[in-house]
DNA sequence: GGAGAATACTACACATGTTAATTAAATCCC
DNA sequence: GGGATTTAATTAACATGTGTAGTATTCTCC
């Protein structure tokens, strides 16, 4: 037995634990905390993706881009476009050219789609009461923290 | 004004600000991480949820049937169906009925499987042995052992 | 042995992931 | 100025995943 803390019968011992996978640590977690997400989302008829656009326009302080976008919600720019002209066509979004660059398609939310986000803001503050008080404020801003350094430490450093 | 965290220019001041979103927390590191992970898998022609599939046979000491295997992987059991279709298609995994429950379809890698996984294995470590280096090995254990608690408090219990 | 539950699969509609090719506009450089 | 190059975004095409509903088979329990 060259290790000790594998399952005696593991047929591969070479191989970490599947415990102790940090992509399915996120991916599980990510699925428990979705859980009580998605039946909010089902709700108002919105993917998780499509929420996902919705919440970066509505963090963002000005109209972005779509390049801008696409680093905001981890989405792939073609993926993207299908989701915008799908929130374009539902009216929650408007799209404006860029003044100085016509090449680049300025998003916004529109007052349907701040409507749309306020409507759903409130229940999902709600769910994450709920889950800091399963698990503890400080204990999850900190479990946020650090998750925001680990990714920052495995990004490709922007030159 | 009513918050002054905020962007004073936020459309809608009552929702959490993009960054302190666990879901979205989740996802960007799992994403920063599989980054390193992908090129790895594409080479040899896996996908993710292959992997995790295989990576959950291996980490089975014994063979486990279809139910066992949704729950360790977090997939959908129509896209295991597939998944486990393609898998043994391509001579990974055998599949032999249960023998107290024919209803049950055992899965267990296949020698080819094996040999798969050990190839792959030893590029994953390195892999994260690199992460351990930027991030400190003793700081992601302790960082997924807080993911394996708040999923632990976010599912539901098994009664 | 018959009703109901459990297991896995199939079918279907829809959305997303992913790579490559394309269009249009801006920028560079001579 | 004008052609070559780069950039932003979209389109195309395909594979795959998500999620619901329904079905076949088998098991369990009365």
């Amino acid at each position: 037995m060259a290790t000790s803390t594998d399952s005696p019968t593991s047929p591969t011992a070479a191989i970490r634990s599947f415990d102790k996978s940090l992509p399915m640590a996120l991916l599980r977690t990510r699925e428990a905390a979705m859980q009580h997400f998605r039946p909010l989302l089902a709700e108002h008829d919105l993917t998780e993706q499509q929420w996902r656009v919705l919440r970066a326009l509505n963090a963002a302080s000005e109209p972005i881009d779509v390049g801008a976008l696409v680093d905001a919600t981890s989405l792939l720019a073609p993926s993207l476009t299908r989701i915008l002209a799908k929130l374009e066509d539902d009216g929650a979004i408007t799209r404006t050219t860029h003044p100085d660059d016509q090449r680049r398609s300025v998003i916004a939310l529109s007052p349907t789609g701040v409507r749309l986000v306020a409507k759903v803001a409130p229940q999902s503050e709600a769910t994450y009461a709920m889950i800091e008080k399963s698990f503890g404020t400080r204990r999850l801003q900190s479990l946020i923290a650090e998750l925001h350094e680990l990714a920052e430490a495995l990004s490709p450093e922007e030159s």
